[in-house]
DNA sequence: GGCTAGTATGAACCTCGTTCAATGAGGTTC
DNA sequence: GAACCTCATTGAACGAGGTTCATACTAGCC
């Protein structure tokens, strides 16, 4: 038996149970006003716990940010992927804009959530964590797989340039268009701004 | 005469004196280290003035930031716009794809001032100011032209969409190319991405 | 020269993240 | 079960940062 999962004491079990109190504290505050939320002095308040407990379990708040993220990411990736499995055989360009607009409609719903995963990544230039990698990773995958379809003469190169460019395509225009002082587009304008660049993309496969 | 323009008393003029050293200085401790070295008393001690000497010309360190995020999008606008007119003649197609390039060397070149244009923004609630949109409205129209031609049968209503949706797709190739822990493409990886995708975009006129 | 109105000053205030010496609880040994 | 050791826990204290404000000062004007 190797990793030996040793007994947990009295003490393990406090801590994961703080850590888990911890990061529920940080994703609802993130959740309902953002990054800007994340005191310590109020974590530690709420969670009924000295401020230093929370060094004691995270190493930093960025630490316990990460955590929320991982949550975040897994949800969304959950979230995109369900999208396709919800709507079966349809076309791959179909496929495509409705894991688009899932993405649109995850992040609208989550604003704060979702913006906590790409704004802490850039502040701190601390290298980033398997986990984060792997999420990507996944998500990149879903979208690959169509446009594999839809450009069948692609080379395994061009096809991952063409899946991050679209990802970051799709990416670019639901965070400006949820950034209010930018352009301040209601979410049915997003949603046709995303339908339009992707079809007009994918329709030279018509060819 | 109205807005009589007053004669610049002593004090006004050491005033703008000021301002414009300070708007240097955060520019280069910007453009150096991005917008977290901006100290309230560091910027005083490098412009030699008391650190409550800053809130006298501006509101806020934010108000300084405005100011520098004023400079680099006039800036951007300018190698933008540079970028058409050095080639002229172009296939309108052409024309965007050298635009978007322009756009991608000046961040990568300003990184850091040019993340501040937009990472401030969001940080605070604050209505954006005139000057912010009428630079985009500059931008925007620079790529709706070429647009107008590759579609013309398209609503300014279509078009306007189209035009936000590419400028907001290559923001997002830019931002998450030059984002090391996300993708860390280099230069000219990003450079294609922004091709093919373009040039997938307006293939379509030629059906 | 003296007077007044606004400027400039920087010490002080407040809010944070983070640390660490002192405390206390848990486990271990006889 | 008591003595002992180990290590988690605590929260006051530290340092760093933005912002303010009573005070000192200067510039323009009689």
């Amino acid at each position: 038996m190797p990793n030996a999962p040793k007994k947990p004491s009295k003490a393990d079990l406090r801590r994961e149970d703080l850590r888990a109190r911890l990061i529920d504290i940080a994703e609802s505050r993130i959740r309902a006003d953002g990054l800007g939320a994340i005191k310590a002095r109020e974590l530690a308040r709420e969670a009924d716990c000295a401020v230093g407990a929370i060094y004691n379990v995270f190493s930093d708040l960025n630490g316990l940010i990460m955590a929320v993220n991982g949550r975040t990411f897994q949800a969304l990736g959950k979230v995109v992927a369900a999208s396709v499995a919800a709507a079966p055989q349809g076309a791959p360009q179909t496929e495509l804009i409705t894991m688009s607009h899932a993405y649109l409609r995850f992040a609208a719903e989550n604003t704060h959530l979702w913006r906590a995963l790409f704004d802490l990544e850039m502040s701190t230039e601390m290298d980033v964590p398997q986990w984060y990698l792997a999420e990507l990773g996944k998500l990149f995958a879903l979208i690959a797989a169509p446009l594999a379809q839809i450009f069948p003469n692609y080379t395994r190169h061009e096809l991952e340039l063409m899946t991050r460019a679209l990802f970051s395509s799709v990416h670019g225009i639901v965070l400006l268009g949820l950034q209010k002082r930018i352009s301040g587009v209601p979410l049915d304008k997003i949603e046709d701004m995303i339908a339009i660049l992707l079809s007009n993309v994918t329709s030279q496969a018509k060819i």
